[in-house]
DNA sequence: TCAACTAGTTTGTAATGCAAACCTATTTGC
DNA sequence: GCAAATAGGTTTGCATTACAAACTAGTTGA
């Protein structure tokens, strides 16, 4: 299908996975059963609007569920990855793999270290 | 300065590489002297318009130089990476390696393929 | 001459990412 | 008891973007 390391493969990448806010929180959510809003919000360092609008479009596309309920008298969203959003992440995973190949190392990871 | 594999690395992205259209002209512009325009058109099926807007960021970036001359009688645009375009995009090549490792790979790709 | 092609650039637009402002309910200070 | 602060999010507004359609400028073919 393509060349081992078809760097051209990047263009196939599922732009709901690659946005990297929203990649962070499928990689946090796949290590866990469920994880609560405000400890994504701190792990993550996105604001709440942030935050609150990739869910939705996670959630939107599937790839996450969202459960709301009430931690004593406050209200507390918790989200989960689903199976499909576990295979769009597995997915992107590998397509990531193949690009990574096409793109060269540094020939010599000398010891200068370059100032930007 | 981070963990190994620290998925919160993946906020850091350079969003001018992240972007799949011009990490692909980088990653073809990295294995060349000199690319033509048309090439690029062509190896990245972006339409024109689109390849020079993202060919403009990049110039603007200072991550490639675009020499415009005449081949004949026609205009030809060449594209070349510079310095700091190649260690742009082995600094993101390395932090994209740390993002894969806090991407779990799937545990077992069983042969059963589920539908949900 | 004029249509069609080459080689790009500019313009228009829909979608996006982001935070400020907002909303509803609870808790705290006095 | 009630104003202010806090918790937990959602909605709105805005600046940026990716993208292709339309355009520009020169060239070749008939």
């Amino acid at each position: 299908m393509s060349a081992p390391g078809d760097i051209t493969e990047v263009m196939a990448l599922d732009r709901l996975v690659h946005e990297p806010a929203r990649l962070l929180i499928l990689a946090v959510l796949s290590g866990a059963k469920l994880v609560e809003f405000g400890f994504l919000e701190q792990v993550s360092g996105l604001s709440k609007g942030n935050l609150s609008s990739h869910m939705s479009k996670l959630e939107a596309g599937g790839l996450i569920e969202v459960k709301k309920s009430f931690r004593g008298k406050r209200p507390l969203t918790e989200l989960c990855i689903t199976p499909a959003g576990r295979r769009a992440l597995a997915n992107y995973r590998r397509q990531l793999a193949t690009v990574m190949q096409g793109i060269p190392a540094p020939a010599a990871p000398t010891k200068r270290r370059r100032e930007e």
